[in-house]
DNA sequence: CGCCGCGTTGAGTTTGTTCAATTAGTGTGG
DNA sequence: CCACACTAATTGAACAAACTCAACGCGGCG
């Protein structure tokens, strides 16, 4: 089934809205390669980036018959998309639930994130979480893995000016905490970076 | 069916923990009167609220197998708190994927509030939204309302201090945007305020 | 009364922003 | 190959927002 979707998947370029705040949520689909975000757009222009949608997310889910969407998706790179194999057909169905669930861990990290952390510990909580996600979809190399961010989208994503994210990155270097290079990210000692910020990582199912 | 489950409904003391983050789920409760949080405490002991829950929210609904809670769930006053009907029984479905977006939309608008709000408009954006939820609810006087919360507690869900609070809601009150009086709040002109700092409601679906 | 939780106030400090300029990197056309 | 344009990263200095710490007021309640 998956392998079907991917198959069919469709080439999307960077900076495309593959769904759009207020109107109506086309059918579910899987992001098979590349980065999207969930956005906010205020009125006066200011930009906050709700999450990040990673490969092998889903977009779009909702149990609703007309549902719109709560927020605006779109791709931060080129990507791939494939139509999201019905729930129904396979046994598709608690898989979807638990990724609707780290879905929802992944806001509340992101809550607290802003809320309670600062802006050197943002950053360095943020990266965990990409690893993380990123170990599950197997895209690490080594201590390494992608990130084709900017550190203007970084900001928006921690509610941060570009300025300060630039001033913070160089002290977590200085800290040798992690090492940003073009778009690859390297993080010394994810371990012992997540125990020294309190970081706890998503648990959703007891299968798990 | 809904007036059964209330009608059943028992008490639960303030300051209890309705679902403790990862422990299992039990059922599907409904927050029947009262006021209750989803909270994360971190390692240090900051807290930080992630969305309140009012009268006719639901706790813990998820489509998981053995789900565990993503967060502790403690309620805010003394409350009452019945087992949600059965999404199989009734024409649910609908009701709780709407309430399900809903919530989502909520936790959107917090991460915004904390991103990209300075401290006097994330109050009032908080305050509009509760407004708007206790419309919905139909717990409106006229043009004031309940808020069972303390400045602390409204700091843990701001990500600010309580001092900070404290200063910014006075103010408010010189700008004349709102009243609080015990646990009385009143907003001098909801629409205008809600204008003058950029503020959308959250819709979720296309029949309401 | 005297304690306790909550709200309030002041002064000084820290953290993050703003504005403006500079540097580096990348791609494009001549 | 170089000039040019464009975007992203970097830097400095002044400024503003929010925090910290510590004290004080105040109402309720045992």
């Amino acid at each position: 089934m998956v392998e079907a979707a991917v198959r069919d998947s469709r080439r999307v370029p960077m900076r495309r809205e593959l769904l759009t705040e207020g109107r109506a949520v086309p059918e579910p689909m899987l992001l098979v390669s590349g980065w999207a975000a969930r956005v906010r757009i205020l009125v006066d222009g200011r930009r906050q980036f709700l999450s990040f949608l990673l490969p092998g997310d889903l977009i779009g889910l909702c149990r609703q018959d007309r549902p719109l969407a709560v927020s605006t998706v779109q791709t931060l790179t080129d990507a791939k998309v494939a139509t999201a194999p019905d729930s129904d057909v396979a046994d598709l169905h608690q898989a979807y639930a638990a990724s609707n669930a780290l879905e929802e861990a992944y806001l509340l990290a992101q809550i607290t994130r802003l809320g309670r952390l600062n802006a050197l510990d943002r950053i360095c909580d943020l990266m965990l979480e990409i690893h993380e996600r990123l170990a599950l979809a197997d895209l690490i190399q080594g201590r390494s893995f992608e990130v084709p961010l900017t550190q203007e989208m970084l900001a928006d994503a921690l509610g941060l000016t570009p300025v300060h994210i630039n001033r913070m990155l160089q002290q977590a270097r200085r800290d040798g905490d992690l090492e940003w290079r073009g778009s690859r990210v390297t993080l010394s000692d994810p371990a012992a970076l997540a125990r020294r910020i309190g970081r706890t990582p998503a648990r959703v199912s007891a299968d798990v």
